[in-house]
RNA sequence: GGGCAGGUACCCAAGUGGACAACGGGGGCAGACUGUAAAUCUGCUGCCAACGGCUUCCAAGGUUCGAAUCCUUGCCUGCCCA
């Protein structure tokens, strides 16, 4: 194999990436599986919990697709195991323990999400319970002597917490040694991961060692940022944008991200020539990210599907085709059906965009809600309904609900 | 096993017998300004049949006219000693 294709390579599996480990280790393994004709065996870990992908996750899938393209095997490993004993963070929740099933469909959630970057016939997926299932306690406890807790303290999250005097049961230990085995089980080449997941790749390849095999060349990759533009994207922390977002949702996520977050995910989620975008102006360079992205996802159809409803919103403010609740009242519903009439609060809360009366009023009060193009401020208002009027109501800046009777029967 | 400290709303954190639905900060929401950007200013942020009522301060009991505050037990967490 010629030294070009292996800087070809190289350049292609090293862009984006934070960290590699090591470097040289990589240039040697890579060359020899080139030279041998064989594939570099490329694990990267997700959860079983968090069935919903999101633009966070696919900033790893997307450096699985680059393996993929460079002709080496991927392994999409899905911690079933470790997601079934669940989760301990978080003091008063006992995270609810999964079951097979759940786990079963939540992994068929992450084929149909992650095949619309990978390819599925060179995609292996595997489940970590193959191995750990019936791993027994002796053999347990062996994996434990693997490794000491002074060093499992070095993990910065563990170290925070440990000064910060906030609890560590004994078991979050055993994920990083249950993390780093599942790369003893497999045999893997390369493991790719988040930056927050440095310590655990780490225990692979010193578990690796210790088993006798060649240590794994560890990856990292950034955390992607949510909505917030401050915190990593997680479903915790509701800043998410999902895959699964309808191409609306979506499109109107991307285009309320902050310019310098926008700038981010060109870095991480496109291709797209850094200098070039920062010429334009912020805001057609964002529509131009929405749409790309959308159509990754949605194809080109759902894009301009997710910029027309976002032209209609937001920058002519007209009332969507779509809007995001519908409420049909019948006969019913009033107290004199002659003369339907409802007060705008229940309304509101009937929509399901309101959680609560409380909250509708405050809405109210503060200016949010509108109907028909007219702004209601009274609290009290009661909104007397003719028949065939779709009454258009705006809550806050983004939702939108129609309310009308029910059709006479005809 | 013993000693000590602590558990308050989404998070942090005040409050240690009545004026507490609970100071303050963060976050969130809304309004103004905008490009649904950032920054800034303002307001709101338990629920309801609402000048009032109801349910909240780890849980269950108790003391009291009255408890987030005092007592008992339990659960949970951290530190120190063994």
């Amino acid at each position: 194999m010629t030294s070009s294709e292996l800087t070809r390579q190289l350049n292609l599996i090293l862009r984006g990436t934070v960290e590699v480990i090591q470097q040289e280790e990589l240039k040697t393994r890579l060359s020899s599986c080139l030279k041998e004709d064989r594939p570099l065996r490329v694990k990267a870990g997700f959860d079983p919990t968090a069935p919903d992908l999101h633009l966070g996750h696919t900033v790893l899938i997307q450096k699985m697709r680059h393996f993929q393209e460079l002709g080496h095997e991927v392994i999409f490993l899905i911690g079933d195991f470790t997601g079934m004993i669940g989760d301990p963070s978080g003091v008063s929740e006992t995270r609810g323990v999964l079951t097979k099933e759940q786990v079963q469909a939540n992994a068929k959630t992450y084929e149909r999400q992650i095949f619309k970057t990978l390819d599925p016939q060179k995609t292996r997926i595997e489940f970590n319970s193959r191995w750990m299932q019936d791993m027994r306690a002796e053999q347990v406890v062996q994996l434990c002597s693997h490794y000491s807790v002074a060093r499992m303290l070095e993990r910065d999250d563990f170290a925070k917490r440990y000064r910060e005097q906030k609890p560590i049961s004994i078991h979050e230990f055993l994920y990083p040694l249950v993390q780093g085995y599942d790369s003893v089980a497999l045999k893997a080449d390369v493991e790719l991961g988040g930056t927050d997941q440095k310590f655990n790749l780490l225990v692979g390849r010193d578990l690796q060692r210790d088993y006798g095999q060649l240590p794994q060349i560890v990856i990292t990759m950034p955390l992607l940022e949510g909505t917030d533009g401050v915190r990593k994207m997680s479903k915790s922390f509701g800043n998410v944008i999902a895959l699964e977002d309808s191409p609306e949702e979506m499109f109107g996520k991307l285009m309320s991200i902050s310019d310098d977050l926008m700038i981010r995910y060109y870095e991480l989620l496109t291709s797209e020539d850094l200098k070039a975008v920062r010429k334009n102006h912020p805001m057609e360079a964002k529509l131009a990210l929405a749409e790309q992205l959308v159509a990754r996802y949605h194809g080109s159809d759902g894009a301009k599907q997710g910029k027309g409803d976002f032209e209609q919103r937001f920058r002519t403010r007209e009332f969507p085709d779509q809007p995001d609740a519908e409420v049909v009242l019948s006969p019913a519903d009033f107290s004199n059906p002659e003369e339907p009439a409802m007060g705008l609060v229940e309304i509101m809360v009937r929509t399901g965009l309101v959680p609560s009366k409380a909250e509708a009023r405050r809405l109210i009060a503060q200016g949010a809600v509108a109907i028909d193009k007219t702004r209601q401020q009274d609290i009290n208002f009661i909104l007397r309904l003719e028949p065939g009027h779709h009454y258009r109501m705006k809550i806050g800046k983004r939702k939108y609900a129609v309310v009308r009777l029910q059709n006479a029967v005809g």
